[in-house]
DNA sequence: CTCCCAACCGAACGATCGTTAGGGTGCCAG
DNA sequence: CTGGCACCCTAACGATCGTTCGGTTGGGAG
């Protein structure tokens, strides 16, 4: 993929991000090339393969971010990683998380298909970390590990709307993970 | 307001949270009613009018929850009861409260500012039951009551995404609750 | 020097968008 | 009986949308 056509794509995540994938026009993303909208023909064949492409590497930032977790490590401590991936994608690429978030709805056909799947995958791997640890002892042998998933999915899933880039985004998870393990309650174990 | 005007605003709450301010059409919305579309400005001056009035009425949905929540209790009976108000308006009112979280920004000129100053005052009311929980010893001293916030806060809002309409979401809110209070560790206090 | 090809231009396409205007109902109050 | 009013229709407006197409450009490979 050649550099122009890169650059193509980031401007239209950025616009999409910023406006929307309907608020946005084909002739706005010509103008941030500073190019006739006609031209950007010559790249796609149509807008929904920007907002597909955007998914994609949305789609490969979440996943690559946990496939780099060792799977040897412990329970809690793979959820503390897992928590410092995800807001690490969000803050670094936040145009591409944003797209990923809340702009999915608007793929059309087979491909919203596919990366609805990967979104599915993605939770089902975050989910997974919970079951291991309540199995693994780690964690209350009571925790409802769906809801526990999704209050840190949720939280995660809601940081594009706050979190600014080049902001620490490590010491912001490990704060996280930290209120979710040990809670929020008055007589909660020092650390 | 008449009986056809609220309607009018219901299907378009309906489809704004299906579909997108931008991804619906005025001739969608007058399709919903059965009605041409040039009819509909017959109760409206405009198609900014729809989505404002459904930002309204989320404004007021989740204020008023928190209205009814009495002053007089601890700080952490209350931040249970916010979850539960939170939680009931998203399943209550799915379309409003999807709208009112994700719409907002198409929202123009000091529409925008009103109700984005009605969104920034419910954080900050959320953000002060925490803050007093801290103050009075309910929570712990050392609780970063504005990451402690953002956490439920972003848990509650992204809760429309799969929330199902009927949903217990007392319940729901009080595992929620507990799971932020006490928190997943193996050695929390069981209850 | 020539050829190629990615990149872009300029103009136009049909479709759809939000909005306006003028006229027509039927019902309810006076 | 009559007036008004809420409601709707039909038709059209200009603007903008995504997309197509034939032609032009410039620089690197042969």
């Amino acid at each position: 993929m050649s550099a122009r056509r890169e650059e193509l794509t980031r401007q239209a995540a950025r616009l999409f991000a910023q406006k929307g994938y309907h608020g946005t026009s084909i002739g706005e993303i010509a103008e941030a090339l500073g190019v006739q909208k006609g031209s950007l023909y010559a790249h796609i064949e149509s807008k929904q393969d920007l907002l597909y492409e955007t998914m994609r590497e949305g789609a490969r930032a979440f996943h690559g971010g946990l496939d780099a977790i060792d799977d040897r490590l412990p329970a809690t401590e793979k959820i503390r990683l897992a928590l410092r991936s995800h807001l690490r994608v969000v803050a670094d690429q936040l145009d591409v998380a944003t797209v990923f978030v809340q702009e999915w709805r608007y793929l059309e056909g087979e491909r919203r298909d596919e990366i609805l799947a990967e979104r599915r995958r993605y939770e089902e791997r975050i989910r997974s970390l919970f079951r291991e640890g309540r199995e693994l002892g780690e964690l209350r042998s009571d925790l409802d590990d769906a809801t526990a998933a999704l209050l840190a999915l949720s939280a995660s899933n809601w940081a594009y709307t706050w979190l600014r880039p080049g902001a620490d985004t490590d010491e912001l998870a490990d704060d996280f993970y930290e209120l979710l393990l040990n809670g929020m309650r008055g007589y909660a174990t020092p650390d």
